[in-house]
DNA sequence: ATGTCTTTGTGAACGCGTGCACAAAGATGA
DNA sequence: TCATCTTTGTGCACGCGTTCACAAAGACAT
């Protein structure tokens, strides 16, 4: 541990920006990976570059939690960690219940990396009377009738919905109503909760449409102002046949493999 | 279509602010919803509902697109599908490769929302032998040795990353030498690219924290100033016993399942 | 044609987040 | 003890995004 302990008292809870917060997750990546190679400190200039931010930020970041740093040193990386993994609240353990094991809950199910930092699959449920009992990652899927008795009985407040998009509002509500109130929604649909409950989403179709925006823009560039270029190499890629939605009329009658999609992918 | 063509001539490209085409396709869902069940026209106010939105906002992103809109009556559905269609670039298909077929990749191989929204899954690319040949998603994996020429031959700008950690990096650098130029990555780490590349990351274990991060704030709030809320059983929940690199010590020696994960997981 | 009613489009104010740039703090060596 | 050198912590300014609030535009009825 690094410099005396002039520190503030705690966290000046209230006071960290939802910004900070979701880049300490980085900084916590990169500090852990420093501290198996049993790096003692780094600057802000180092630890930076490797969470891939400015310096400047991550030091205002850092400023939130207090002053755990050391001029002319750095910051004590073991130190760091514990602030950090404190301040995220994974100094605890967090049990969560996955809803939906389809391809995707299974392939979530799946990982080891759960475990490693305060989160514990406390159970599996699905929809799907075929599916129960069957072990998923070792832990066998319960039936969706005893979501609530489940949650209660683990203590359960954050849950992860991974079912078909017209399922994750039902399922969504059950949940909030059994006392969870984070949710970590893959299902391709605003959740409507009430106040109190922290819904983040991940969203596969969304990333790509955003993506081709850019991938768009990009293509269409030397041109002008206006939008009909398409030059380069890459522009003659773009330039593939088919079209989606290209006219208003031809999105009407379409009911294509989406509309009920399992999870991250669909628009 | 509703009103007369008084609109800007195109995009004002440059003009889109990045938060709005963030929202972008929220809208678009939303309106794709609308349209199936071949509702004419909706207000801002609507939309807004079903995206989850301020009203205020969704006019001035869409005002950011042009003036399609009709005072008193509300906005074109199919128009407006057309529009954003073509503001993303959904009008057009765009062949996508993704590199890492493990638990994950063939999970986001495997839906279908792939193809509904101008997304082709051009090939699946794996450094596994054992994996060559064996279909996921009805397409054949094709090893790592091929990356660049199927980039080439299937003019593809957009990659997905599905690797563990340890890779990622690598293959990222292939991808862009071969010509990609948006990649969305899966894996656990913070990716370099060129200037002119976008990446988009997409990572369970950082949102799983941020979550972590407010439900620890929640249980934690009755003693201090703001305020004392959660009445209910969540709070007692929160205090549960484990503790994961509890102590600065702790962390030092450990080497999980994590360090190498294969995507969207950990930290 | 005219008035009323609805809803858009946007000017303006505000607040948050970012990055610069520097003073203060501490380490280190003479 | 004092000077120098490194690196933190932060005051400040700037720009983006959000929200309010309202004038203008158009639909619709009379």
């Amino acid at each position: 541990m690094a410099t005396g302990r002039t520190h503030r008292p705690a966290t000046r809870s209230r006071g960290i920006p939802e910004a900070t917060v979701a880049r300490l997750p980085l900084y916590l990546r990169a500090l852990t990976a420093l501290s198996e190679r049993s790096v003692p400190t780094v600057s802000s200039e180092e630890l930076a570059a490797a969470a891939g931010v400015n310096s400047a930020k991550l030091r205002k970041d850092f400023s939130y939690l207090g002053s755990y740093g050391t001029r002319g040193v750095g910051y004590d990386v073991e130190y760091l960690v514990y602030q950090i993994s404190r301040e995220l609240g994974l100094t605890q353990d967090w049990p969560i219940v996955m809803v939906g094991i389809g391809n995707l809950g299974a392939a979530l199910a799946n990982y080891g990396g759960f475990a490693s930092r305060g989160f514990r699959v406390a159970a599996l449920i699905d929809a799907d009377p075929s599916m129960v009992g069957k072990p998923v990652a070792g832990i066998p899927v319960q039936y969706i009738d005893d979501l609530e008795k489940i949650i209660e009985e683990n203590g359960v407040s954050i849950g992860v919905i991974a079912t078909p998009a017209g399922a994750a509002q039902q399922v969504c509500d059950r949940l909030v109503a059994a006392g969870v109130s984070s949710i970590l929604n893959f299902a391709p649909t605003v959740l409507s909760v009430p106040d109190g409950v922290d819904v983040r989403k991940v969203d596969l179709s969304i990333e790509l449409q955003i993506l081709a925006f850019h991938e768009q823009r990009k293509a269409g560039e030397d041109g002008g102002v206006g939008g009909a270029d398409l030059p380069s190499a890459a522009a003659v890629r773009a330039a593939a046949p088919a079209a989606v939605a290209a006219s208003p009329a031809s999105t009407a009658g379409r009911k294509g493999p989406d509309g009920d999609v399992p999870a991250v992918m669909p628009a």
